[in-house]
DNA sequence: GATACCATTTTGGGATACCAAACTGGTCTC
DNA sequence: GAGACCAGTTTGGTATCCCAAAATGGTATC
């Protein structure tokens, strides 16, 4: 593994995880001592993690993004866009045996498992559903934008009810796709995403002020 | 400007411009001679040429991508998703004066025009009108598949007739769009987008030999 | 003539040195 | 005490150097 990758994936996983805050400044330097690379690998880190919006630039210098919530926003229309048009395109597939798979992800989650686990399985639901399509950029929109809301999910406020009914959600849109309903399947998928995005969006205007006391930057719609 | 913007530039216009061919081996060491920067700015710029799909890797080293046939057909599967999102959300604004700019864009070509220009206004016509539905990340998805599509178009043997329909097909969706009948220009403009893609796939493949003879690698469906 | 082998060169990955601009903290002036 | 000013420090941008791995090309061997 290069030292490239490896800074860019464990930077990737502090910001995810929010070890280093949104917002925070960062400097070359310092992530330099933090990896143990030169600035080199650190830079190439950067310009990768800067394209995926994770970090940017604050005139001279380094940034890790702050939440955005009307960033959220667009996000939420983006994907909405883009996982309907690969659900559909899986609607129209033959063999629909790999829904089982993702069938099987939701199933692995219950009431033991850590929170950590449902919101990375959460999001895996749809990127993997995309996968399912076959078309690549359709697969790489998705990620990416999971990728930009990753951060905003796991702040967000969510209670037992809110992640039941999301599950729920996710079985009902399988169920469709599995059936090759494409109009129900999207009409779910969309409310689905509506949905979230409302609550996402509601949940962090209202927590702005704890947040920032935390030293998140959250900017607003 | 930096010295890593210039090198972007300069050597994605000469990409897209097919001075340095499809499938073609780059090495850092000839960008860096070609434009008088050092091997820094070099490696970052070809990093982020990488995102945009404009360079690869190859094994250790670079390559200028491929003509992808199959690629092609995939981002036209996409950009239909984005794009007929972001018409949809125009179509539900009210200020409607946006459009008469990019009716003038498609005015200012005629007989006189350079291929040249009418290739650089054609994609344009799909980036702006994608910028105005306000949503960064549809305008963004835009206007990077027009920039994968672009050298293959470039390389479409279009006769007269076909850059004529082009013209037609944009002048009702801009109307359909200004009347603000959503279902009507979404139907035109997919129809434009399928018919595009169908003509330069089919012209790609058949020049394929031709193609290839010619220095460039084009990859088959 | 084909092939295995080795020395040489080339290449990308990484580390480091240097610079100019921006920032910082303190001081001096009014 | 507030603000202008300046020296010192920090930072990103760039150039350059080193290295190991891979490609290259020539040669000896069969």
């Amino acid at each position: 593994m290069s030292q490239m990758q490896n800074v860019e994936r464990q930077l990737r996983e502090m910001i995810l995880a929010l070890e280093i805050g949104p917002g925070e400044r960062l400097t070359e330097r310092w992530i330099e001592s933090q990896f143990g690379a030169s600035r080199t690998p650190v830079r190439a880190a950067l310009l990768r993690l800067e394209t995926e919006g994770l970090v940017g630039r604050d005139g001279r210098g380094w940034t890790v993004s702050p939440i955005n919530l009307a960033e959220l926003e667009q996000v939420a229309v983006y994907r909405e866009a883009v996982e309907i048009a690969a659900l559909r395109l899986t609607c129209g597939q033959a063999d629909k045996s790999a829904i089982d798979v993702i069938e099987a992800m939701l199933d692995s989650c219950d009431e033991d498992t850590p929170r950590e686990e449902w919101h990375r399985v959460g999001m895996d639901f749809h990127i993997e559903l995309a996968r399912l399509s076959g078309n690549e950029f359709l697969f790489r929109a998705v990620r990416d934008a999971m990728t930009r809301l990753s951060r905003a999910r796991w702040l967000e406020v969510r209670d037992e009810t809110a992640l039941g009914r999301a599950w729920v959600e996710h079985r009902a849109i399988l169920a469709a796709t599995l059936l090759g309903q494409a109009d129900e399947a999207a009409r779910l998928l969309s409310a689905h995403i509506v949905g979230s995005r409302d609550r996402l969006v509601r949940s962090l205007a209202n927590d702005r002020r704890g947040l920032r006391a935390r030293g998140f930057a959250v900017v607003a719609a």
